[in-house]
DNA sequence: ATGCATGAGCC
DNA sequence: GCTCATGCATA
């Protein structure tokens, strides 16, 4: 009854188009839909359960525990909390838990391109803000203003803002080349290339810079000072070199004007994605990228993405008007659950127990979705995933200087995330 | 742009 | 079972 999902589960198959389509008698697809099957899409109509949405308190003060990330740069972190407490300064890249997306089609069959990395003869666009450890404290201490100036003009001109089918972008013979690659470094390499700068801990769960986030700016209750009173004294000279670690400040910057550059070139973050597949082997969808430019990755990501990106605006810049392909990746035969609509009114419930208990255990979890007559999985997932967006670094949107308030005070007003940036 | 889901790696 | 990275499906 509550959600919208139906039985069907929509597969991506390549290939026989059959429709599995179940009775939308019960409400929950709990049946078996992991089978490995290859089904089609099915046609299944979703039920126009039109919620509202509103959002209630989505961003909760969670963040302020105040853990807070210990120093920036500083490898000396604080040692957040273990487990996972805080935000940023757990083992952020330090962890091996990255993993490689690589997802090559079946079709290319082969592996994915070598994996070189050609040397970026200049410094790219990346300006920066001198400040070295000046106010990185927070994710976007204003930093708005950079804009290099290369950049606009750079291409400027016809890639407008025609994103119906980019001119494409070479890839140094990238594409032919089915190279038995070798090592497609997943992300998981990612950090075993750790920045040789970061001498002391190479990288271990503990270093970690980066400013939490803690809330937004309005959030801004953290002492500014607070950030460059670091003890340790980040040693980072070039935040925009793939090299070490870029400051969150670094990062906002960059993803500003990565989604600038894109946008320029007439890119979408889908042909992104896929490019990136195209030139290293690690494909994303248009998802991780648009979450990189929303910053709504973890920092330890952002952190790994950024690279990657930096290397394609260099490619798409050098290459922008050469002919070329991009391969899609189709995607495989696997079954998904249809994606569950939770009722507002149930969000409300659930988010109200996120606040008093945001690790519920298995059998709160029980007995909770008991209540909301929801599936005790999809429970567990809803919290997971409100834990993980948590973490996000993203500002709520509306990090609006001055404006909000900490949510311990008057979390009233629920940020309405659709203030985010206006592009795309 | 974002909600819910999947899955690897870890504890 | 959790975290984390990631993405399909959706609004």
């Amino acid at each position: 009854m509550a959600t919208t999902a139906s039985n069907h589960y929509s597969l991506l198959a390549s290939g026989s188009p059959m429709v599995h389509a179940e009775p939308p008698g019960g409400m929950q697809p709990s049946g078996g839909y992991r089978d490995a099957g290859a089904l089609v899409q099915a046609d299944y109509t979703l039920q126009s359960n039109g919620h509202p949405l509103s959002h209630a308190h989505q961003w909760i003060a969670a963040l302020s525990h105040g853990g807070g990330p210990g120093g920036p740069g500083g490898p000396g972190g604080g040692g957040g909390g273990g487990g996972g407490e805080s935000p940023w300064s757990a083992g952020a890249l330090g962890q091996p838990d990255i993993k490689p997306a690589v997802v090559q089609a079946g079709g290319r069959g082969d592996e994915l391109p070598p994996p070189q990395h050609p040397p970026p003869g200049r410094a790219p666009h990346l300006v920066h803000h001198g400040g070295g450890g000046g106010h990185h404290a927070a994710w976007r201490a204003g930093g708005a203003a950079h804009l290099p100036p290369g950049m606009a003009a750079a291409n400027g001109g016809q890639a407008g803002l025609l994103y119906s089918q980019p001119p494409g972008f070479t890839v140094n013979g990238m594409l032919g080349a089915a190279q038995p690659a070798l090592h497609h470094h997943g992300l998981r390499d990612a950090h075993e290339e750790p920045p040789p700068g970061p001498p002391g801990p190479p990288h271990h769960g503990a270093e970690h810079p980066p400013p939490p986030h803690g809330a937004h700016p309005g959030a801004a209750g953290q002492a500014p000072a607070a950030a460059a009173a670091a003890g340790p004294p980040p040693p980072h000279h070039d935040p925009h070199s793939d090299e070490d670690t870029p400051t969150s400040d670094d990062l906002e910057q960059f993803a500003k004007q990565f989604k600038q550059r894109r946008i320029k070139l007439g890119f979408t973050q889908a042909d992104v994605g896929l490019a990136l597949g195209t030139l290293y082997g690690n494909v994303f969808s248009q998802t991780t990228i648009c979450r990189f430019e929303a910053l709504q990755l973890s920092f330890k990501n952002m952190c790994k993405l950024k690279p990657l990106l930096n290397k394609w605006l260099e490619e798409a810049d050098s290459s922008s008007g050469s002919p070329t392909s991009i391969d899609k990746i189709a995607a495989q035969g696997r079954k998904r659950k249809k994606r569950t609509s939770i009722e507002v009114s149930v969000k409300g419930a659930l988010e109200s127990h996120f606040l008093k208990c945001p690790k519920p255990s298995a059998q709160e979890i029980t007995s909770l979705a008991d209540s909301l007559q929801l599936e005790k999985e999809v429970v567990r997932v809803w919290f997971c995933n409100r834990r993980q967006k948590e973490k996000r670094m993203t500002p709520p949107g509306g990090t609006l200087p001055g404006a909000e308030d900490v949510y311990g005070a008057s979390r009233d007003t629920p940020p309405h995330h659709g203030v985010q940036t206006p592009v795309q």
